[in-house]
DNA sequence: CAAAATCCTTGACACAGATCAATCCTGATG
DNA sequence: CATCAGGATTGATCTGTGTCAAGGATTTTG
């Protein structure tokens, strides 16, 4: 898997990894209009910690996430945050038809970004009804998703939120998957602590004692901060309190 | 104003009213494609507290809401339910290319939706690309109230929240608005303590509870069960938590 | 290698909101 | 007009999560 530390001058000389064109936005796209979509695409990398744009600035371009992970959140003046999206590789961001951005975007890890100048972007959608139509589905998917995430935050337990969380981000993004074998599965953790508790509207604290419940009941194994491992995934999603044939995700 | 009481007759002989023409899906439909759209489309009425369908169940049409109000809830196992969604006049029901509801789809008053059998509208929908590009903007508005929905499910206090929730009907619904005058707003209140809490994220009786503490502040005055008088709208704006300059409603 | 900076964990305690339970409206029904 | 039913209110108590605070682990810096 290409990592977040790849030079961008491997994905200028061979896009073959770029989502936008794979699955994001353009998989139907014709020669053409691959040719067209090369010449306003450009790269941009990000630290971990980095903010790609705060809410309101403005926002010239929309983007794909080629690498690592970028989360969107809300600040209120008292300084409580919440994320509001979660976006992993091949995820989309910016609104079509929006010059500011309505949150801040930030890298959760080391990340590397596709980004089309908005205004090409946009007069290439007008003529490639496809690229619309896929967009619009994406849209409809991440609405599910943030109605799903909406159950979460509204009616769950915090044992039942870190569960949930451990489950989304396992299933989401296979790029993290390091082993699967008969249930067992292992990933590296993203998000810090505190970025866990801005996605499940709760303290740090909380989240930190969850996950050593989570741990201490055998549910999940840690090692060092970061490195979590399933031993048995199906109990782990009897934990998210979620029907078990499995939601949207599945 | 409509009432949600007026015969489906008066829809069927004069559409003029049927907002799916005129701001959710055919703004800028010529003649022919609003005489297609005639001819796909039918009446559904439904009583207040009437399911309209069930998560999981088939769904073979589109709708937008006529009169009346409509949510999207999901259930868990153990009965905690969440509205993920509040539907008022004009907001679209159901998304192409999937045949079944995610959520429980319920009539909160007596409602009236236009609805439009799925296959011929998606057929319509691939010959006529401003209805995916209406529909595009539609799901980019809704995501954005998902969010935040998610930030108030995710970070407000109790009194924050129903703060809120006032907010957003008075705002969105401007059929419920009876009288405005110098900052005074008065409407009747369409959900019931029950349906309040389930889109709040909170019990019942703490809904109960909070609103009694803003009648008390005389920061709303209540006349029966429903009727709420809003006697100066930025007071009750400043309990919300939220921006003073306003968010995306505005 | 020490010092500093992050990030994480754990404990003690407080409190907002949940739960359980009783009562009160208000409009509908006979 | 009395009764009933569904919704709303209010009270007493409990509990899950937040808050405040101390300390530990790991990585970075000099």
């Amino acid at each position: 898997m290409t990592r977040a530390t790849t030079s961008l001058k491997t994905y200028n000389q061979d896009c073959s990894d770029c989502p936008i064109r794979h699955r994001a936005v353009c998989a139907r796209c014709e020669t053409d209009e691959l040719e067209r979509l090369e010449q306003i695409k450009y790269y941009r990398s990000f630290e971990a910690g980095q903010t790609v744009v705060w809410a309101g600035d403005n926002m010239d371009f929309v983007a794909s996430v080629v690498t690592g992970i970028a989360t969107l959140s809300q600040t209120m003046e008292d300084g409580r945050r919440q994320m509001v999206g979660l976006l992993l590789p091949s995820d989309f961001i910016g609104r079509p038809g929006r010059a500011t951005s309505a949150y801040d975007v930030t890298a959760a890890t080391d990340t590397v970004m596709c980004c089309f100048r908005k205004k090409p972007f946009e007069d290439m959608m007008l003529n490639t009804p496809h690229i619309g139509q896929r967009l619009l589905e994406m849209t409809l998917d991440e609405l599910d998703a943030a109605r799903e995430w909406m159950l979460l935050l509204g009616r769950k337990t915090a044992r039942e939120k870190i569960a949930s969380l451990l489950t989304i981000i396992a299933r989401r993004d296979a790029s993290l998957q390091l082993s699967v074998a008969d249930g067992e599965l292992s990933f590296d953790l993203p998000l810090t602590r505190e970025a866990m508790s801005e996605y499940l509207g709760l303290t740090l604290e909380t989240v930190s004692r969850q996950m050593s419940n989570l741990r201490k009941e055998g549910l999940i194994v840690t090692e060092g901060k970061r490195h979590i491992t399933i031993p048995d995934f199906d109990r782990l999603l009897e934990e998210t309190g979620d029907d078990s044939d499995g939601g949207f995700l599945m």
